[in-house]
DNA sequence: AGCGGTCAAGTTGAT
DNA sequence: ATCAACTTGACCGCT
């Protein structure tokens, strides 16, 4: 019923993902560069493989994937065209391969783009980068069957009606490629499900509902009623977030995350749903695997 | 082999 | 006006 979802890293699988700095290509020429890059994706494309299986062998039904996964693809002085990697034709079939696993196992594989990737900023500039860098998300995820591209809805700037204004005609104008994945999740900061929901509405985004961000930045409705009303927003199998924060209570960020999910943060009004939900924990596959015993555990008392 | 400094991006809020 | 925090492991390069 409930599927969950691993995300972008293992904490004890010895399955990586690389990367690179601009700076250390900034060294080599560029054919050198794209012969690094090429390598670089090509590893990636087979980590990713590793990871679908691995979660199939673990009844993990979800994964997120790095937006770095092709590297720098859309940096100012060291970005590439996919067609430009000596590979590409190869590592494109790796990625398609995923995409037939996932398919052929249930497994659901989502995006993240970092808080960079901002559609509702005043500066044109941000704008047009982050459309991009979505752009290319978009191309993978086509690739490898990924149904989600979840950002956040960025800054405030002082006017918070207007950056969801600027927001709402950036949707709009998205190439469909990007806006048929796009989703929109409430954060700890700015922007509550109460803010985004008509967005959301209106423009047929649907929300992930990130539970632990709603009660670092609560707004008035409750995580049962939240809970129906982000559900309504989905045309597809719904994305949830969960998490436990570091810090209960005392000092540091509660914002942090925890290494596993407290049940006790577990809501229970989502446990007979038809969803995935994404566990954002530091110990990664560990407290996937724990979270599911956890759960199981509590079905069984439940029933007996 | 091991360890430490470093890494594309934006926004906020403290100073 | 400036700058750390956010979040975070993995990489390179030095010892």
């Amino acid at each position: 019923m409930i599927r969950l979802g691993l995300c972008c890293i293992f904490r004890k699988e010895p399955i990586k993902f690389r990367r690179t700095t601009a700076k250390y290509l900034g060294k080599f020429s560029r054919r050198q560069q794209l012969a690094y890059l090429s390598e670089i994706c090509m590893a990636n494309a087979d980590a990713l493989y590793r990871a679908l299986q691995f979660c199939r062998r673990h009844g993990i039904h979800g994964f997120r994937i790095n937006s770095q996964i092709l590297p720098l693809k859309t940096h100012p002085e060291v970005g590439y065209r996919f067609e430009d990697l000596p590979s590409h034709g190869k590592i494109r079939r790796m990625f398609e391969g995923c995409g037939t696993y996932a398919a052929e196992h249930d497994l659901r594989t989502t995006f993240h783009p970092d808080q960079f990737i901002l559609l509702s900023s005043p500066d044109d500039t941000v704008t047009r980068r982050s459309i991009a860098d979505l752009i290319y998300q978009s191309e993978v995820a086509q690739w490898v069957n990924a149904d989600v591209i979840n950002i956040h809805a960025g800054g405030g700037y002082g006017d918070k009606t207007r950056a969801l204004n600027r927001l709402r005609r950036e949707i709009e104008r998205l190439p469909e490629t990007v806006r048929r994945r796009l989703t929109l999740e409430n954060d700890d900061r700015i922007y509550t499900p109460k803010d985004l929901l008509p967005v959301c509405r209106d423009m047929e985004i649907p929300l992930v509902y990130d539970v632990h961000h709603h009660r670092c930045l609560p707004d008035g409705n409750g995580v049962e009623k939240t809970t129906q009303l982000a559900l309504d927003t989905w045309n597809r199998e719904p994305l949830f977030h969960l998490s436990s924060p570091l810090n209960a209570k005392g000092n540091g960020n509660p914002r942090n995350h925890h290494d596993f999910i407290d049940i006790a943060d577990f809501p229970r009004s989502w446990l007979p749903l038809h969803i995935t939900i994404e566990v954002e924990a530091k110990a990664k596959e560990l407290a996937v695997l724990k979270l599911m015993e956890d759960l199981s555990r509590l079905s069984t008392e439940d029933s007996g």
